[in-house]
DNA sequence: ATGGGCATGTAAGTAGTTACATGATTTA
DNA sequence: TAAATCATGTAACTACTTACATGCCCAT
């Protein structure tokens, strides 16, 4: 198999909301997904490739030459409850801003603030982002907004917490004595536990 | 190159911490980072081969026959240094559960519901570990304790966060008119852009 | 003496990214 | 007519996971 079941359901739930051409459906998973999912353009069309030699979505109308634009069939349509259905699979977590903060003693907390400080500053942009698209949605009365609302909601959320973490940390990182990293020689002295 | 930058700097960084062996290492990673980073098994000992063949780290006294305790060398501490001081690669984000409610139309409401009940009893339990172990960390006058409580903080705020949304996303949901998912072949009728 | 937890490793397979290659259509 | 954008696809590579294989040591 040459897709997985995850990027299959991205794709056949892209063109559940419209039916696009696999040039438009990269950029609507970019754009509207963005915020919490991601496929990598390697993997869209052989998706569509599959997806369309198990006749679950079929070519309509060329809109130019070299170009077709894809729909959903109904066996395509039930193929996409069934995946939406199944149970998320859990996603393992990589965030290098708080796995260089774990070790921050190491860094130095300078560094440290500067880390931050940038992801604040990043919060900050998504924020603004995602009460921009909050506005836009708030128009649409179609039957997929009130949907796509909760994961701009969800963004919002996450991008106020991040702020307010952010705030929370510099005041911590503040409060410590400023003192310049350990030296080489003593980075594994004090052999301590942290459960 | 058999193993990543990424996955090295977490094995320098925990035993910067304090020596131990890659079995205890598997084990802080999975306890103290996993709530914000993952490295599988499988990587964990062929990086160890790869530090101890460039020198980063070495072994001490064995425990036990057939195990070893690892430690920094000077030159590892350098590097792991030189590591965290990198900028962190940004993530690529893939929430299953946020990809399922987008699509919610197609899920139906109830199962919408359900998945929104379920992040907030996540992040419910979540929170209760988080508070438990910064009381951990408060009595812990360490020098790798203010850095670890960041971490701590933002898996608190994230939680937080993640709890309202829930609260606010089911009222979103009950908002809704109680409507069965549409027909399979109407699935894409309305062709609206939300952009 | 045996079952469970500690400990180390490998091999096969899956998943995902990046860079490349190509050409059509539109706009300036 | 040249540049930008739309559009489709592949091949090579990198990263990561899972399952397996092995054996030590301690408690019951």
């Amino acid at each position: 198999m040459a897709t997985t079941d995850q990027t299959r359901m991205a794709v056949l739930g892209g063109l559940s909301i419209a039916p696009m051409t696999g040039y438009a459906l990269r950029e609507q998973i970019r754009d509207a997904l963005g915020h919490f999912w991601a496929e990598s353009f390697g993997q869209i069309y052989p998706a569509l490739t599959a997806l369309e030699r198990d006749g679950l979505i079929e070519r309509q109308a060329a809109l130019r030459a070299g170009s077709s634009t894809f729909a959903l069939t109904p066996l395509g349509t039930e193929r996409l409850r069934e995946l939406l259905a199944e149970a998320p699979q859990p996603v393992k977590p990589r965030n290098g801003v708080l796995l260089r903060l774990f070790f921050g003693r190491q860094l130095g907390q300078e560094a440290c603030r500067k880390l931050v400080a940038d992801t604040r500053a990043t919060a900050e942009a998504e924020l603004a982002g995602m009460c921009r698209i909050r506005e836009e949605l708030e128009a649409d009365t179609g039957p997929d907004a009130p949907y796509i609302l909760l994961t701009v909601l969800a963004g919002e959320h996450a991008a106020r917490a991040s702020l307010a973490w952010a705030d929370e940390a510099l005041g911590v990182l503040d409060g410590l004595a400023s003192a310049a990293p350990p030296a080489a020689n003593s980075a594994a002295t004090p052999a301590r536990e942290h459960s």
